[in-house]
DNA sequence: TTTTTTAAAGACTTTTTTGTCTTTTTATAT
DNA sequence: ATATAAAAAGACAAAAAAGTCTTTAAAAAA
């Protein structure tokens, strides 16, 4: 299970990505209120993204947070990767220390094929991919639909 | 991913089930020490466990923990539900608190197909499975390995 | 140049999870 | 009966995660 942090990382890169496709760069107060997360703490999370270069923000008037068009399309596990780091998708199911391949707990190759699908999901799925949903309608993001 | 409660909490059933075999009852010091967790903590989950009848347990001299006989085969899910309850198999993907069929998130479907096999994982599975796993040397614990 | 609006930064607080310590209760052996 | 060995119970502490508050920096508009 995600950590709320990144749960509300993805859910506000989202949300940015929506509002970019018209030109707009929304800022942490709009966004924490649309996807519902606590407003502060949305900022200190969007801060991370800025600082580990998955996101571009301007400051003062007018500005706000948005994604370099040039930048090849984000995914899920990137997010993840900054926010909480990757420990989801190594750790043993039973939190064995010593678990592998050649010595293993005893459900590691089940728990294997589960966690490493689940790392696909996250690979595989970029925070447009998630963009074009809402947009469709195909999803939600709560308060918007964005139609 | 499982909390460590949790973890401790099935490699700590683990142990005592093989232990059982041999008609021993071990003690909260000694499943710790084989199952490198914390004492004390240790002794708190088994506690929890015995409240909600998931196991036995005898006090004073030549006392431990043990399984009723008579008792079903115990999967892996009664645990983790006693433990730390059913959010990681109800939880939206990120975070949604209105995620369902109807209004899906983007990635409702993709996560709960893996969520779901999560689920029928740790329904499956008993801990006598991984007790055997163990004992017949496909599976370790850490220190035991039960030769 | 001053005001306004915005993100950045950092200290702080709260809550949850993890873990420890001490005392009490219960059973057995001597 | 008394000593001993075990789990139960509950208070406490530490660490991590989640969240808040205040100040600073930067950009644009007035």
């Amino acid at each position: 299970m995600l950590s709320k942090a990144s749960e509300y990382a993805i859910r506000a890169l989202v949300y940015i990505a929506i509002k970019n496709r018209d030109a707009m760069r929304p800022g942490y107060r709009e966004i924490s209120r649309e996807i519902e997360a606590p407003e502060q703490f949305t900022a200190k999370i969007l801060q991370t993204c800025v600082r580990k270069k998955l996101l571009l923000s301007v400051r003062g008037r007018g500005g706000g947070f948005f994604f370099d068009p040039e930048s090849k399309p984000l995914s899920l596990i990137e997010i993840i990767n900054a926010i909480e780091g990757m420990t989801l998708f190594t750790r043993c199911g039973i939190g064995l220390s010593r678990c592998s391949d050649t010595a293993p707990c005893p459900i590691h190759k089940e728990y294997a094929v589960i966690r490493d699908r689940y790392q696909q999901l996250t690979t595989n799925t970029t925070i447009d991919d998630l963009a074009d949903k809402i947009i469709s309608g195909e999803g939600v993001l709560n308060r918007i639909t964005m139609e």
